[in-house]
DNA sequence: CATGTACCGTACTGTACGGTATGATTATGA
DNA sequence: TCATAATCATACCGTACAGTACGGTACATG
């Protein structure tokens, strides 16, 4: 006999994140992701029952694929600023991808009705932030900043990140930025951070 | 003979962001909008032509009530750290409303294909990061405040205000947060603002 | 090679919705 | 008062789409 094979899987879900990010979830249109691969409904049907698990399970795959692998980058260091900087360039990058972009839209949207955006902010953002407090509360006890809550010290510094591009970028009120420009918002937002949780100059340590 | 009434205009406009915001656009029905009031759907197509006019007009509406009417609150005075305080408050409390909440789906939701979210982010966050700016501006033409670029450190307070409980809140994570609670994020958001853009000791001035 | 299963194509069902049509009723202003 | 326009109730049209049915074909495995 035949087996449903993983590669017609990935396909479906390839046609169908694409057709998710770009039309949002009521837009987007089964036949339409079918039409995207070739093939027919049916079989589509054979391998998610409904448009609502196709749809969860695409965000899943989009979280684990690219949220969690831009949040793995954090690199403990003895140069502070230089990990942080590192970690701020890589997040805006993924942060500006069409993909991404598209996700948070699906995300925002959906958050009113449907518990994908909890899912979502829960695995995705929430993970980082936790990622980035374990960095900061090792850096605060090797006396690199200052004492304070590393959770809210993270949530300040993705703020701040976020703060010059993430919105205009998903409003389509400006273009993503360049890596020159990245690197640029991600300098600002470290200096902000590190005024306010730096050791202050003359503290002892 | 009979004229149209505000009044009713306002009620198909208040019946149409309560259903907007609660089922965001293609969720939203026009049945279900006349049903809310009672009356005719031939009346509410008297009154707005299709229901994209009716969304924008709902959205502009919302805008010019909530959001510019919280930015409004800015007020100048010789203590910085109260008024960006005071802002901060008032700023958290309607960014947290259910109205304003459905509105950021909404807008976030239809950014990818309509220019809604586009009109909306600059009728409303661009114009009231624009108001900080310019606070911001003279407090540091006068001294409080060490010179910088004064939109950018506007964004970078209204990002800090959001830090904590704009994502969250908007996602379902948790529950707005109550008044003492929004005291302490924007005490905290004041703190690493100022501690970031406020004169260092010892500088002249 | 034979058979069970995946796959394709297409047509179909039921439903929901935006928008229109119609005709009766009610309030308003000259 | 009386004409005029707004309002109401309801039925209707066209369309789009989720999901199903069905008949036929390709393919892997026993």
């Amino acid at each position: 006999m035949r087996r449903k094979t993983e590669a017609k899987r990935d396909a479906i879900l390839d046609a169908a994140t694409q057709e998710f990010t770009e039309r949002g979830y009521d837009g987007a249109s089964m036949s339409a992701i079918v039409a995207r691969i070739g093939g027919s409904k049916q079989t589509l049907y054979g391998y998610f029952p409904s448009k609502d698990d196709l749809f969860v399970e695409v965000m899943m795959r989009v979280v684990e694929r690219q949220v969690a692998a831009s949040y793995a980058e954090m690199k403990a260091g003895p140069d502070v600023a230089e990990s942080l900087r590192r970690y701020g360039v890589h997040y805006l990058k993924v942060r500006q991808s069409p993909d991404l972009v598209g996700l948070v839209r699906l995300a925002y949207g959906e958050s009113g009705r449907s518990d994908i955006g909890r899912l979502l902010y829960r695995d995705g953002r929430m993970k980082g932030v936790e990622d980035i407090a374990t960095f900061l509360a090792t850096a605060m006890k090797e006396g690199a900043l200052r004492e304070a809550d590393p959770k809210i010290a993270a949530l300040h510094y993705v703020a701040l990140l976020d703060a010059e591009l993430a919105e205009p970028v998903t409003m389509r009120v400006r273009e993503p930025a360049s890596d020159a420009e990245v690197a640029e918002v991600v300098g600002r937002a470290v200096d902000v951070f590190l005024a306010a949780y730096g050791r202050r100059d003359g503290d002892p340590g």
